[in-house]
DNA sequence: AACCGTTCCGTGTACGCACACAATATATTT
DNA sequence: AAATATATTGTGTGCGTACACGGAACGGTT
């Protein structure tokens, strides 16, 4: 009855061979003016739209991503991205696109170049890069380059903006920083001091860093009924158990009135510990990050509140717009924010079981 | 290379033809025992895997699915359900997937079982059948006929249990009424008394209802250190702002201690809107879904939370599941509860944002 | 041995598109 | 005007699978 409209429809009624049509399709050139004019009305009459899994089928060759991410058995957040990115390759191998991953050591620029480098070195075997570009300056070096190349990119995780990426994918720092000041708000009395602490080795003054300090300190400024003091930390040696612990104590003794802190990234566990071990219990935290490590403490409420930063879905999205940007040809949105899932002790368990089983397939 | 494994490599090195192989792969019988296990033997050697792409083509037949949802007029919460399903559509719409929708009035269970025996009279057409089982009686029905005619089933919204579904998507009903208390709890002190609140026509004693209620009352009672009171009520007249405010005004005079209320529905902008006539200020509300109305209250702070049930999502994935079902075989997960999301100001807007972009194509 | 009915199996075509190659038309040069 | 280059168009094959059709093999009956 109504079947779809084939490329030898358009042929047909045009008067030409489904050769020319397939060169108006695919602006392969070599077609006189008058006739790619035709086709393309006849195409618009009949609405043609393309019949993606024949065009697939007869396609028949193999996209290849490079997936730039940071070593998981480095940082265990990484793990869950990584998953994320199997389900993708999972969810389109059928298509014949392959994934080949590269890790870097997420303390490391120089190791974050070196596998740049071994991308770039093979450049033409891939067709899109995923990457986590963790490090401004080297990062950009490498968008550069693909893009030059003509090889688009997708980002996860951190955002570097005006770059000639294709899309980021991950979440809106600022706000993150936003919603966590709400959070500490819950349990701030008025003249309370809250502390937003980053824990990470080298000062890395990231910018999703800085954006989230900013958010957080602004979430407190616009309130009006409320004085609320927010210091800034940082501290390297937070696997350290006495070290930190001491750091906690001294802050403690400066701030005597410290109701609340803000971990910028997925190390709540590490202070929810060691406010175990120097015997502050009624300070609450608000972190990132369903690790197994910060779950434990979100059930026991030593954590009050875990931001989730999906994780898993900017590795799955990540390749799935690569996909659909070069198989489909889809316009893909440059900005995909991920929302910002405010997790308890009384949702978390859906939150784990949807990273775990995601995977919408076809 | 490494190519893949197709029909003819299987046939060669089992020495038969495609047309065989096939046979076996597809259960088509006529095949004596011994080549049917030759054939097995060689497909899983070579570890075949089926190019789904080339059988969908080859296939060329036009999947039907039936959706039986509540009309969206009479409800706006059901729009969501209905653009996620659209999205769905228009993901799998390459595979040759149609979905014929069947409306039905959500107060009236006969128009229910009406339209339910439409798709019934047509059953030969559709290959399976999505429905919110808003009625237990009558969804119970339907979901045996199906049953019995071979047509796998998707429920989203309602559970219905120990039915012969093929799976429910949707929350659990009574986790999110925990949820709810918790949420509540935020701003509850010790011997304040809280109120659950169903509005509905009808006296709807459905399940999902009665387990968000049982959820709440648990979470107070697991609670040690404060003493709530939980009350219910149901009221049918919502729509109207009078009698609403005075049934509002009326509990607070018995009550005068309630300082929140847990709203069952979508409908908690009624309440927010008539506290605010009545001018109770300082109550907090507690609600579920995204809807318009409800977010102009939730940014002006007078519903506090909201949640997130993912109705897009629920259709999408009902529409997912049946086509993974039908088309890829896949083992189907029966039981899958969507996260509880925690909505308040500072992040609403990108759930709002994943409802309208959501899609994952391919 | 001729006939018939099963059971079993191979061949061929179709699905809609991509692309290589062949074929024709048109322009340019000699 | 012929020869050659170039632009334009048509044809055919392959992608991997599904399925209809027809043929071969086999067993049993007359």
């Amino acid at each position: 009855m109504d079947r779809r409209i084939r490329i030898k429809d358009i042929a047909e009624k045009a008067g030409v061979s489904t050769g020319t049509v397939d060169r108006v399709i695919h602006k392969r050139g070599n077609v006189s003016p008058k006739t790619k004019q035709k086709v393309k009305e006849v195409m618009e009459e009949l609405g043609y739209e393309p019949n993606i899994i024949a065009s697939m089928l007869a396609y028949n060759r193999v996209f290849k991503i490079a997936a730039l991410l940071p070593d998981y058995h480095i940082d265990p957040y990484w793990q869950q991205p990584k998953i994320g990115v199997d389900k993708a390759i999972e969810s389109v191998k059928h298509y014949g696109v392959e994934v080949v991953p590269f890790y870097f050591n997420l303390f490391k620029a120089e190791e974050f170049s070196q596998q740049a480098n071994k991308i770039l070195e093979q450049a033409k075997e891939f067709s899109g890069v995923l990457l986590a570009p963790l490090f401004l300056k080297e990062a950009s070096e490498l968008l550069k380059q693909c893009s030059e190349k003509q090889i688009p990119t997708a980002m996860i995780n951190t955002n570097i903006e005006d770059s000639e990426s294709l899309c980021y994918i991950g979440q809106d720092s600022y706000q993150s920083g936003v919603l966590a000041g709400r959070l500490i708000d819950f349990g701030c009395h008025n003249g309370d001091t809250t502390l937003v602490l980053n824990l990470a080795k080298g000062v890395t003054n990231a910018k999703h860093l800085l954006d989230k300090e900013r958010g957080f300190r602004d979430y407190f400024k616009r309130l009006p009924e409320k004085e609320i003091t927010v210091l800034k930390k940082d501290f390297e040696d937070f696997a350290d158990d006495n070290k930190l612990s001491n750091f906690l104590k001294n802050c403690f003794e400066q701030h005597p009135k410290t109701t609340g802190i803000f971990v910028t990234n997925s190390r709540a566990y590490r202070i929810a510990k060691c406010l175990h071990l120097i015997g502050k219990k009624e300070v609450k935290i608000v972190g990132y990050d369903l690790l197994e490590e910060n779950l434990q403490y979100l059930k026991s409420n030593d954590i009050s509140f875990l931001i989730n930063q999906n994780p898993v879905q900017q590795g799955y999205f990540g390749i799935m717009n690569l996909v659909n940007h070069l198989l489909l040809k889809k316009e893909i949105d440059p900005l995909q924010y991920l929302p910002l899932d405010i997790v308890v002790t009384e949702n978390v368990e859906y939150y784990l079981k949807r990273a775990l089983e995601f995977s919408i397939v076809v």
